[in-house]
DNA sequence: CAGTCACGTGACCGATAAGTCACATTATAG
DNA sequence: CTATAATGTGACTTATCGGTCACGTGACTG
C-alpha cells in the first residue's frame, strides 16, 4: 500500500499520478511500464515518487486493486436484477453492466486482464484476490442456473463458467472491432459515440448462441 | 529476415539458436526480452548474433512467422476430414488439432498468441499476415456450415467466427486448468502424460454447447 | 525568531539493455 | 604458403531502468 503522503496529496495531483500510472500499466506488462515515464509525465521528482510508494510493486499492486474494486462498485452501482428472471437474462445484464465496464474504463479493465491472464510476476499474489472472485461469481451463478432448470444438467459447470467468462472477455475485442472502432481510440478521453443499438444486438445474439447453440437442427430460429 | 551467414550455420547451432530465441520469446514480450540472455546461453558472441539477425526486430518478426508457419504445417499434416462430415464435425477436428499443436508446442503457441493479441510492437505489420488467415478460415468454414445448413442462418457468421475463434484460443487456458497442469510444466521438454480421454471430452462438451447451447429448452438432453 | 518535521528534488548508483567495431580466427582458393 | 574473404569475438558505447540519498524548501510550533 502507498503511504500516507500520498494520500496526503492535493486530489488533482495525486489523481494525475494514478491516472498516469495507470495509463502506463495497461500500455505495458509490468516489465515494461516504467516509473521514470510517469514521473516525467506526471512532472514529479523520481525521489517524490518514492516517498509515496514503497517500490513498483507497490504501485502495481495498488494499482490493480483499484482497477478490480472500480469494477466492482460500477456492477454494484447498477443494481443487479432478481436471479428469477432466469440465467439467461440475468446473464445478458451481466454481460451488458461488464462490457459496458470495459468500454468506458478500457485502462482499468486492460489492468486487471493482464493481471490475471499474463505472465505477470505476482500473478498468483493477485489472482486469489480477483480471478477467484470473477470465476466464483459465475460459477455459482452455473450452479444457480442448473438447479432452476435454466441450464441443461447435462451441461458441466466448469466448462459453463470458461465459456462465459471467455466470451465475456473476448467481447472486450470483438465489440470494438464490430463497430470499426480501433482500441487505442477508447483508450482517451471522449468515447467517440458509441452505437449502443448495435452493442445491445451483439449481447442478444451472443446470449441466443449460449441458449440455443448455432445448429440449425433446434426447434425454431431466433 | 536473417542472413545468409545464419542459414549457413551447422544445423545443431542454429537449431539450437532458434529454440533458445523461441523459449525467451514465449516467456517476455517483445521489450522483455533479451538478446544478451539468447546469446549468452546459446554461448555465441553478441557480435556474431548481429551477423545473423540485422537486429531485434528481425529475430522476432523470423519467430512469430517459423511459429505461425510451423502450425499450419502442423494443421495441414493431420489431414483434415471432408466438409461433408458436417460443421460441428469439422469444427470437432479443427479443435482438436488446434489444441493439440498449443499442447505439444506451447511456446510457439505463445509466440503468435502474443503476437496477435498482446500490446507488442509491429503488431499491425504482424496482424495481416496471421491472425487474418486464421480469421478467415474459420470465417469462410462458417459460411459454408450455413450453406450446408448445419448453422442456423439467423446466427451472424461474424459473431459465430468470434465465438468460435475466443474458444478455441481459450482452451489453451482451460485444458491445462481442467487437467490440474500448470502452463509453464508443459513449456519444459516431456509433457507430463496428458489425459487425452479428459481432453476429448472438454471437446466432446464444447461442441454440444457451440450447436445446441447450455439451455435446458431444447428437444432432448445430450 | 529558531527549531523541527513533512515533503520535494534530481544527481547519482549499479544493473542491464541493444547495438557497434576493431581485431582474431578460420576457411577457401590460387 | 600466401592472400583474400567469411565468420567469430567481447569490450565498448549509449541509453534506460529501479532505486537511493544528501540536501533544499516551506509550513507549523513554541
Amino acid at each position: 500500500m502507498p503511504n500516507q503522503t500520498f494520500f496526503n496529496l492535493p486530489d488533482k495531483k495525486r489523481q494525475l499520478i494514478t491516472e498516469l500510472a495507470i495509463a502506463e500499466f495497461a500500455s505495458y506488462d509490468y516489465d515494461t511500464a516504467s516509473i521514470s515515464n510517469v514521473v516525467k509525465q506526471a512532472k514529479i521528482a523520481k525521489g517524490s515518487f518514492y516517498q509515496y510508494f514503497e517500490d513498483k510493486k507497490d504501485l502495481y499492486l495498488y494499482l490493480v486493486n483499484l482497477a478490480h474494486q472500480q469494477k466492482i462498485d460500477f456492477l454494484q452501482q447498477a443494481r443487479p436484477p432478481k436471479p428469477e428472471i432466469g440465467f439467461f437474462a440475468y446473464l445478458r445484464w451481466l454481460f451488458r453492466e461488464s462490457a459496458q465496464f470495459d468500454l468506458s474504463h478500457p485502462a482499468l479493465s486492460q489492468i486487471i486482464n493482464r493481471a490475471v491472464y499474463g505472465n505477470v510476476p505476482f500473478r498468483d499474489e493477485v489472482l486469489k484476490q480477483i480471478q477467484s472472485a470473477s470465476l466464483l461469481y459465475v460459477y455459482r451463478l452455473v450452479e444457480q442456473g442448473v438447479s432452476q432448470g435454466d441450464i441443461d444438467s447435462g451441461i458441466d459447470p466448469d466448462l459453463a463458467t470458461f465459456v462465459i467468462n471467455t466470451l465475456a472477455d473476448g467481447l472486450r475485442y470483438f465489440i470494438p472491432q464490430r463497430l470499426g472502432l480501433n482500441p487505442e481510440q477508447l483508450t482517451s478521453e471522449g468515447a467517440p459515440e458509441i452505437d449502443m443499438q448495435a452493442v445491445e444486438q451483439i449481447f442478444d445474439e451472443l446470449i441466443y448462441v449460449l441458449e440455443h447453440g448455432m445448429g440449425s437442427s433446434s426447434i425454431t430460429k431466433g
